[in-house]
DNA sequence: TAGGCCATCTGGTCCT
DNA sequence: AGGACCAGATGGCCTA
């Protein structure tokens, strides 16, 4: 192990700051990685010039070549997977900076798999919305039509009582509005209070028993259940897959 | 100390 | 042939 000069660049991922116990200084994430590509272009600049002096500008076959060589070779390709890694993870930091998380410097980092599940449960949750907006949109204008022809026939009936229940943030009350019915409380919270600030909680992440573990807390959530945009909230609406994806469900999370 | 998470190495496979 | 992708193995770090 570490045939490389992996112990330099050691968890160069990791968004957290890292310790450089030999100069006992901290390095942000940002200058840890540069510090490493100056690290490892140095180093690949140096194998670059033992093959050319190696090969002679002739290719040779993997089983000529010698053991330097070889070495040489597995040293670029495990820089080649280093940095592959490293762009993948680079997505991933990515992608935990659009998902309704909260980040700061004393919140726990999500794990990879948390990410990937809240980010398809966010996208899931999304599309709900987006379909049950244009549900409410369409009985808003087909309503109030009918309502104007109703009016024109009798003047009594306004339309004004449909708007009336319209709140501040139509996405809030078209969501709950929904859903108020069937919940006991719309401002009733799960029990154990929300950690602030802790990964979001198994079942909002869409997984079930086997995996409860992974996480341990349930996710920093304000004190009601209003939606707003890019907010997930844990109401019965936002908590179940929609039906048409929990196949999908199953079958991308049963590997 | 066990378990979770992660980075890295490594060999295999597939693609261009 | 070279590079990308993948999965298994390994060891380090952190937390309960």
């Amino acid at each position: 192990m570490d045939s490389d000069a992996s112990s330099i660049c050691s968890r160069s991922s990791s968004p957290d700051l890292v310790v450089d116990d030999s100069a006992g200084s901290f390095f942000s994430n940002k200058m840890f990685q540069t510090y490493c590509q100056e690290q490892r272009a140095d180093r690949e600049a140096s194998h670059g010039r033992t093959e050319r002096c190696a090969g002679g500008g002739k290719a040779k076959s993997r089983s000529e070549l010698s053991k330097d060589e070889m070495q040489d070779l597995r040293l670029k390709v495990n820089s080649r997977e280093r940095k592959r890694m490293h762009d993948l993870n680079q997505a991933m930091d990515g992608l935990r900076e659009v998902m309704p998380y909260a980040q700061g410097p004393s919140v726990r980092k999500l794990s990879k798999i948390s990410t990937l599940l809240l980010a398809r449960n966010y996208i899931l949750m999304l599309s709900s919305s987006l379909e049950e907006m244009k549900k409410l949109v369409g009985d808003v204008y087909g309503g109030s039509a009918a309502a104007q022809r109703r009016s024109s026939t009798h003047p009594r009936i306004t339309t004004a009582a449909p708007t009336a229940h319209l709140p501040l943030h139509p996405m809030a009350q078209s969501l709950h509005s929904l859903v108020g019915s069937s919940t006991a409380s719309p401002l009733q919270h799960h029990s154990p209070p929300p950690a602030p600030h802790s990964p979001p909680s198994a079942s909002f992440l869409g997984f079930h028993a086997p995996v409860q573990g992974l996480l341990k807390d349930p996710l920093h959530l304000t004190s009601s259940y209003r939606h707003f945009p890019g907010m997930p909230c844990p109401c019965s609406l936002c908590q179940p897959l929609p039906a048409t994806t929990s196949t999908l469900h199953s079958l991308s999370m049963n590997k």
